[in-house]
Parts: C-alpha cells; sequence; structure tokens
DNA sequence: CTAGGAAGGATTTTCGAAAGAATCAATCTT
DNA sequence: AAGATTGATTCTTTCGAAAATCCTTCCTAG
C-alpha cells in the first residue's frame, strides 16, 4: 500500500473543497488534540518510537508538528533529549492567563472601535449557539460524551473568538488562539469534573455581561468584566490543581 | 568524513560548556541572520535544494529551522508550495510595532514594580556599552562593517532587553524577542542607509530618557517614552518603504 | 565499599532516496 | 485563436535506515 501517503488525508479532506492536509497537519492536529485532552500526561516524554506507532506515520511529520507544537508551550525539548508535555504549573497557568488577558483585552478594545453589524450578529449568534449546547448539557444527568464536551468547548472558543475577530491585528489573534490552546489543557480537568465545593459560578451569565457590555460599546467594562472571567476561570483551575 | 555530523556543532561550542548545538540550531541560526539581514528578499521563495547546497545540510534540519522561523513570522509557507521570506509591507510592519508596544510597555511595567539592584545595574552597564560602540562608529566617515553592525544591533538589543527582564513573564520576554527579531528586519535597511533627509534623530537620547524614568520608577513616563521611541522608528521605516 | 569508567542498549538526529503534487510548456481540440 | 489536456520537470513531502548521542548498568580499581 505504497499509494497511500499524502492521497489518504486528501480524500479525507476533498469534502471542504482545495485545501490539502499534508501528514505533518494531520500530525499536528492529532497530537494537539491528545495533549489537551489529557491522553499524555503533563512532563511526560513524548518517544517518537511511540508516536510512531500511535499515529502510523514515520519520524519526519511527527517532528515538524512537535516542533508547531513547542511554539505553542505545549510540548517542551531538550537538544538531544527528545520532546515531553509541558508540565503543568500554577505559575505557568498564571503567566498564559495574564498574556491572555493583555492580549485579548486590547484586542477587544479595537473591536469595540472597529466592529460593525456583521460583527455584532456573529457574537449574539455564537452567544446563542453555546447557550443552547451548555444548557441541553445541564438538563442531563449522564456526563457529556468526548463529542458533546468538544463541540462545547468549539462554541465557547467561537464565542470569545467572535468578540475579537475585527480588531485588525493579526498578531493578536494569533496569539489568543495559541493562549486559549495552552489555557485549555489547563481547565480539561476543571470541566470534566464538577465545580470545586460550593462554588456557584454562573459561566453564561458572564458571558452575557460580556456581550453586552462589548455591544453597548462600553470599552472599560467590557474589558473590566472580560479580564474578571478569566482569572475567575484561573482562580478555581489554581485551587483544583492544589487540591492534588 | 562521515564522523562530523554533530561533532562538528559540538566541537564549535563546547567552548561555552556543557550545551550542545544540534544542526538545526544552527541552520536556525544562519537562516534567520541571512533572512533579516536580506540575504533574501522579502517573498522569495526558499528552495530547499537551494538552501541545502548554501548550508551543506540535508532537508531534515532544513525544514524544522524553518518550521521555526515561521512561528516568528520571518517565513511562510503553503502546504505543498514550500516556504518563502515573508513579504515586506507597512501594515505588517505597523502590525508587529504595535504588538510589541503592548507587549513591552506591559513588561516594562512589572519590571519596574519588581526591578532590584543588580536590574538596574545592568540597565546602566548596557545603556553605556550601546553608547560606547555607536559613538565609536559616529566618529569615523567609513561605514561600519557587518560585525560592527551586528555587536550594535546586538548591544542594542541587549539594552532593550535589560530594561525588562525582571518582569518575571516568560512568555512576554519570549514575545518581545519574537517581535524584536521581526522588527529588526525591517530596521535593517533603515540603519545601513542614513536617516531619511532632514529628520534629526537623537537615539540615544531617547535610549537615555528611557532609562532615566525607568530607574526613577517613573512608570507612565517610561512607558510613554518607549512606545514613542518604537513608534519614531516604524515612522521612519515607513517613510522609507515608501520611497521604493 | 565507593568512585571512576567502559560497554551495551535505547533514543534522537540526520541523511539520501523515493513518492507525490504542483508548475510550466507544448500539443490538441473546438 | 482561445481554452483545455497531456507530459515532462521541478519541488516538496515522506520514509526508513544509518550515525551520533545519551543513559543505564556493570565492572574494576583504589
Amino acid at each position: 500500500m505504497p499509494s497511500r501517503r499524502l492521497t489518504a488525508t486528501a480524500v479525507e479532506n476533498d469534502r471542504t473543497g482545495s485545501e490539502t492536509l499534508t501528514l505533518v497537519d494531520t500530525a499536528y492536529r492529532d497530537l494537539r488534540r491528545d495533549i489537551i485532552g489529557g491522553v499524555f500526561a503533563p512532563g511526560q516524554p513524548l518517544r517518537l518510537e511511540v508516536l510512531r506507532a500511535r499515529y502510523g506515520l514515520s519520524f519526519s511529520p511527527l517532528r515538524e508538528a512537535l516542533n508547531r507544537l513547542q511554539s505553542e508551550r505545549l510540548v517542551q525539548s531538550a537538544p538531544l533529549r527528545g520532546f515531553s508535555v509541558a508540565p503543568f504549573s500554577a505559575a505557568q497557568m498564571w503567566d498564559a492567563v495574564e498574556t491572555r488577558v493583555l492580549v485579548e483585552c486590547e484586542a477587544l478594545r479595537r473591536a469595540i472601535a472597529a466592529g460593525d453589524d456583521a460583527w455584532e450578529a456573529r457574537i449574539v449568534a455564537a452567544f446563542h449557539a453555546l447557550n443552547l449546547k451548555t444548557k441541553r448539557l445541564a438538563t442531563r444527568t449522564t456526563p457529556p460524551s468526548a463529542e458533546e464536551a468538544q463541540e462545547i468547548e468549539t462554541s465557547h472558543y467561537e464565542f470569545h473568538r467572535a468578540l475579537i475577530d475585527v480588531c485588525g491585528s493579526p498578531r493578536l489573534l494569533d496569539l489568543s488562539d495559541k493562549l486559549y490552546a495552552e489555557t485549555e489543557r489547563y481547565r480539561q480537568p476543571t470541566l470534566t469534573g464538577r465545580t470545586p465545593k460550593g462554588t456557584p459560578r454562573d459561566v453564561a451569565l458572564e458571558h452575557r455581561e460580556i456581550m453586552d457590555a462589548t455591544l453597548a460599546r462600553e470599552e472599560a467594562r467590557a474589558i473590566e468584566l472580560l479580564a474578571a472571567h478569566y482569572r475567575r476561570t484561573a482562580t478555581l483551575v489554581e485551587a483544583s490543581l492544589e487540591a492534588e
């Protein structure tokens, strides 16, 4: 079966049109998912032979994918000692969160100044979609499946992204994406578990307040709410980290 | 000569102690230097075969180095179309500069709050070293050699780095480094050429004012001066870009 | 009994070739 | 003559093996 190298992924993808996925892209996507999803524990070495077996790829695309992930601080590497999953630490999480606050508040500031009708509509739509999915899950007793959790996560991402999408700076959006992925890793345990004892938190309300202030173009208030939103999450994550 | 693969670089480096350089590291360093130095023109495709001949390396380390450079926005790539030098544009430069202002002003804020005696000493030393080199060059009529230009550039970097080194955030420092490299590429033509007609600019004075405000812990003033410093450079670069 | 060092195995890094995709030019069709 | 098609060429991407390095263990000498 030597003829399925690039083709396999191209076929898998030809539904979407002209975008071509190389094996590097699939390796990147899969590794990222598995690291964020906790399949590999923080600090764990990522032996190339193991990855080769798991993903059915050769060294080259794996190394390249790992390099990309390193630039997002999801993996670490030492010169002749290979790669490993970036370790967990409260300090690192707070640094990521505070950097995210800095970046996204600036982006939100610019978006509020530049946003048009389409921008507002997209925010409202994303908020609604996220709420639908969240509420549907809240009424059930069974824990969400992996796909459902992923869907919520995507909607959550899209809401926050919709807020700042029109900020006009590719670099700020890029940074926002990377920091989102980095913090997602830390949120994961919090999400699958329940909220730590007696901390009633209405995330949907927080989102609504951020949205309202943004659409009302109340810059200072929107920024304040957004920052508080991220820091509140970080505080909870920190608590659950220390609980180990 | 099959025995000089990793050894060549290890030997070259064993003066500094235990750090080992892989071929990826050297490829990264050399490519970065050449791209920033303008050896490869903006937009120019970076054919692997050409790079292979130029640097005497195989594809693997080159690809990995190019990937790293891509995360710093010094090179671009399209899925099956290879790599190319990131193109020049005023918009991209301004985005990099404004992001740098955001990041470094925050870092400076924190450094001013956290800095101790050693921090102050290092700033003064870096400022002095930079001034020495600059003045030595200013008294001459011959244009600076490549090494001299590189030395100035390094001193300049070290001064700006000394200001924020104690900010406490690895991410902010990392971003600062990347954005420095990115903007260095744009400054290069301005540096080697003369200042555009009749724009008297005393960079040394600007540096001194930033340093003074910083050491006096006048946060607001230091930040304002730093931002103005970067934006002034950007304005000059923009003018020389439009002059083409 | 401990420190130093060498052998062996595990792992990363690098290489060169082979496979797949894009590009360009020439040819054929309408 | 314009557009589509085919073929040759160039280039990127991927692979698997070889080389270099790290790490562990075992041995020897003090």
